[in-house]
DNA sequence: GGCCGCATGTAACACGTTACATGATTGG
DNA sequence: CCAATCATGTAACGTGTTACATGCGGCC
């Protein structure tokens, strides 16, 4: 009932949260959002909870009332259509799986000549600085989590794999930065 | 003049593509992002030329009437507040640079369960086959244009990094796989 | 009993996308 | 010279964000 347009990231996304949690409340798919180390998506009740409606009005999620004293709420799982949709949205490889993901330290990087010469360096060190800390952080949480969950553990550490493989890369681009002060060329401002 | 908001992310990406390339059209910067392998900002006219033009209306560049033959357009450059403001956009270290990066592959991974499980391992393979594919034609267009351009170089590493992080992830997830189905516990659908 | 966090929403707004429109230029 | 591509835009649309509104629950 509604007709079939591909799901967007964030419906795919909260499609698989609410099947896995399922039955699980919208404020419960928030959390998974809120409570991510990463920050791409806000996870504001503003996207959930329309975007929830949304998927029950296209028929992928169905929902019971469901009440913990006197204030109301719904339970969501998916439906059958909707495991199908899940499935579909996961299975068709689309450009953005296979090529390379955006990370805005590369992006800044990129342009990390439009700053003072003598900032450059001191940027790196504090941007690396950043990732150790954020590094540290994930570990303790993902130790602190690691309820035996096998795929969890897979997920963190492929999350994990990347942000080393940007902190190296960090250090690689500050080590060619401190050669090229030390052997200076014409420098373009 | 008009009042300093902070740039999105799109904003600063294109501050930056002018920056390296003034003085240049908008057509230029959008080749820029329809040319690159990431396929996360589409570069579509919609985009582009609106912003360009709210850039020129906050001051960050300014443009010269240009014309080929009878065809008009503008050059762009940065002011000196653009300039100032591409700097302040990239020194703000901001969540988002320190935190893991959105990854539409690993999003996917962690909702593979909704898969029949004789799928999986398929999925999977396919993927790193794409994956393989890209970086094959990443390297063939990184020798093709390494004009001696070391900046360009580093960014192309980082890229490929991350890229080939992901790719030898995505392996253990498989060699995982494989284990979980050789000695089967009892598994959720 | 008042305050703070939980939980569910809604409204206005900004931004990027697709699709469309238009004219110039180049190639067969 | 006709078609395809280059190049510059505009319009409608969808969707995510911030900010606001509301009410319940626990705690101090």
């Amino acid at each position: 009932m509604g007709q079939d347009r591909t799901l967007t990231e964030l419906e795919g996304t909260v499609l698989g949260v609410i099947f896995r949690r399922q039955p699980c409340t919208p404020y419960q798919v928030r959390r998974e959002f809120t409570d991510s180390p990463s920050t791409f998506w806000s996870g504001s009740a503003g996207s959930i909870y329309p975007l929830v409606m949304r998927l029950e009005a296209s028929g992928l999620v169905r929902s019971n009332r469901h009440a913990t004293g006197s204030r109301k709420s719904r339970l969501y799982r998916l439906t059958a259509a909707g495991k199908k949709a899940l499935a579909l949205w996961i299975s068709a490889v689309s450009p953005d799986v296979l090529s390379v993901p955006p990370d805005p330290l590369r992006t800044r990087i990129a342009y990390l000549e439009a700053l003072p010469p003598e900032d450059r360096l001191l940027y790196l060190e504090s941007v690396l600085a950043g990732m150790e800390e954020f590094l540290r952080r994930f570990e303790e949480d993902y130790v602190e989590r690691r309820a035996g969950d096998r795929y969890a553990e897979l997920m963190a550490k492929g999350a994990m794999a990347t942000h080393k493989s940007r902190i190296r890369w960090t250090r690689d681009v500050m080590a060619a930065l401190r050669e090229e002060t030390a052997a200076p060329q014409s420098s373009a401002t």
